[in-house]
DNA sequence: GTAAATTTCAAACAAATGTTTAAAATCATC
DNA sequence: GATGATTTTAAACATTTGTTTGAAATTTAC
C-alpha cells in the first residue's frame, strides 16, 4: 500500500527475541500474566505480533521464557552466596543473618544494577508470587523448590533447637516481608509522604535485613 | 424451549445481589480483577448475565461494592481497637504490640468466623494490594489513607526518639508481612510439607504479632 | 550471485468478554 | 385480583485477545 516500505535493520531484527522478552517483562511486572497482550508486547519491541508467536510459540511460553531468564541468575547467586558463607564459617552454623543475606542481597545488586528499571525486578518477582496462574505455581515449585530446601536446611542447622515448625512459619513471615516491601513501594512512597522511596536499594536491604531477622530470631523463641 | 420453564424462587431473588457479591469475593480472591469475569460471577450466583450488570450497572462497580462490604468493617473495628487500646493506656503512650494488635487482630478475627472461606478473605485483601487496576489503587487511598494515618501517629506516640522515616519503613514492612503471609499461605504450605497451614488462625495471628512487633523495633534501633 | 533457511509482516479466525436491549416473569401495593 | 414497579432472562453487539496462515522480506551458506 504506502509507497514507504518498511526497510530491514540487521542491528534490530537480531535481537528482536530480546526485545520481546523486555517488553514481556515490564508488561508482566505492572499488570500481571492476564494483563499482558501479545499484541502491545509486539508494539513496544516495534515488531509485529505474530513474529511473537514465532519466537516463543504461545503467550505462555514467552512469560515463562522471560521469568525464566530474570529468575535463575538470581537464585544461582543465592546459592553461590551461601556457599561462600559456609565457606567462611569453617564449618560452623551460620548465624541468621548471614542466611538471609544469602537470599535478599543479590535481588539487591540486581536491583541497583539496572539503573533505568530499577523496580521492574522487583515487581516482577513478587507478582510472580501472587499471580493465581497455574503454569506460575508450577514455575515456583521448579525454580524456588530446592532453593527453599537448602535455605531452611541451612536455618534449621543455625537453631538445631528450634521447632521445625516455628522455623518455617518465620521463614515464610521473612519471605513476604521481603516480597512485599519489593513489590508494594508504592504504598511506602503513599504514607510517607514521598519523603521515603526505594532509590537506594542498599540502604533498603540492610533495613529489610535488620527486620526479617529480628522478626525470625524472636519468633523462634516464643 | 424446554416446557420446564424456570420457576420464581422468592427467598433466592431476594438475596440474588448478595449471591453476586459472594461469588465475586471468590473470583476476585483467587484470581483477581482480570481472571474475574461477570459471566462466572453470575453462573455462580446461579443467575444471569445482565442480572449481575442490572445490579450493579458494571463490573468494576460491582468489584468496588464487594471490596467495601468487606473491608469497611475490617477497617473500622481496627480503629475501634486502637481506641479501647488508647483508652486502657490512660493516656501513656501504647506499647508497639498493643498497636499492631489493633491492626492485625480484626482480620485474624473475621478469618476464624467464616469458616467455610477461611482464605477467602485474606486473598481478598492481599489481592487488592498487587492488583495494578487504577480503581483499585483509588479504593487504597480511600479505605487504607486515614488508617494509615491514624496508626503511624499512634506509632510515633510510642516512639518518640526514633526518626519519622524509620517508622515508614519498619511499618512497611510490617504491613507486607501481614498481606504475603495472609495471601500467600501456599508457599508456607508448600515448603513444610503440608506440616504448616493457616487453620488455625489464632496461633497465626499470634505468631505474626510476634514477628512484626520484633521486625520493627529492631529497625528502629538500628 | 543464487538458493535455501530464517525472520517479519498483514490479514483473518475463533473464542471470550463487558455491555446493551427489549421482552418476560415476578413482586409489591392498593 | 389488577396495576405498576422491580427483577430476571435470552439474545445480540462491539471489542479484545490468542492463535494461525501464507506470502514477502531478509539473512545465511555455498
Amino acid at each position: 500500500m504506502s509507497p514507504i516500505k518498511t526497510k530491514h535493520n540487521p542491528t534490530r531484527s537480531k535481537n528482536t527475541r530480546n526485545r520481546l522478552i523486555r517488553s514481556a517483562e515490564h508488561l508482566f511486572a505492572n499488570r500481571g500474566f492476564g494483563g499482558l497482550t501479545i499484541r502491545e508486547v509486539a508494539r513496544r519491541s516495534e515488531t509485529n505480533l505474530a513474529s511473537a508467536h514465532y519466537h516463543f510459540g504461545s503467550k505462555e511460553a514467552m512469560v515463562l521464557e522471560m521469568l525464566s531468564s530474570r529468575i535463575k541468575p538470581i537464585n544461582e547467586k543465592r546459592l553461590h552466596y551461601l556457599q561462600n558463607a559456609r565457606e567462611d564459617s569453617g564449618g560452623k552454623p551460620l548465624k541468621t543473618i548471614e542466611i538471609f543475606k544469602a537470599l535478599i542481597v543479590p535481588i539487591g545488586e540486581e536491583l541497583s544494577k539496572s539503573s533505568h528499571s530499577r523496580k521492574t525486578l522487583a515487581l516482577l518477582v513478587a507478582r510472580s508470587f501472587t499471580e493465581p496462574e497455574s503454569f506460575i505455581q508450577k514455575m515456583h515449585s521448579r525454580f524456588f523448590g530446592e532453593l527453599c530446601e537448602t535455605f531452611i536446611l541451612e536455618l534449621q542447622r543455625a537453631h538445631p533447637q528450634a521447632k521445625e515448625i516455628d522455623i518455617y512459619w518465620n521463614l515464610h513471615f521473612a519471605i513476604s516481608s521481603m516480597l512485599g516491601a519489593l513489590a508494594q513501594h508504592r504504598r511506602l512512597h503513599d504514607f510517607s509522604g514521598g519523603r521515603c522511596d526505594d532509590e537506594n536499594a542498599e540502604d533498603m536491604i540492610h533495613r529489610l535485613l535488620v527486620f526479617v531477622t529480628n522478626g525470625f530470631e524472636a519468633g523462634l523463641k516464643a
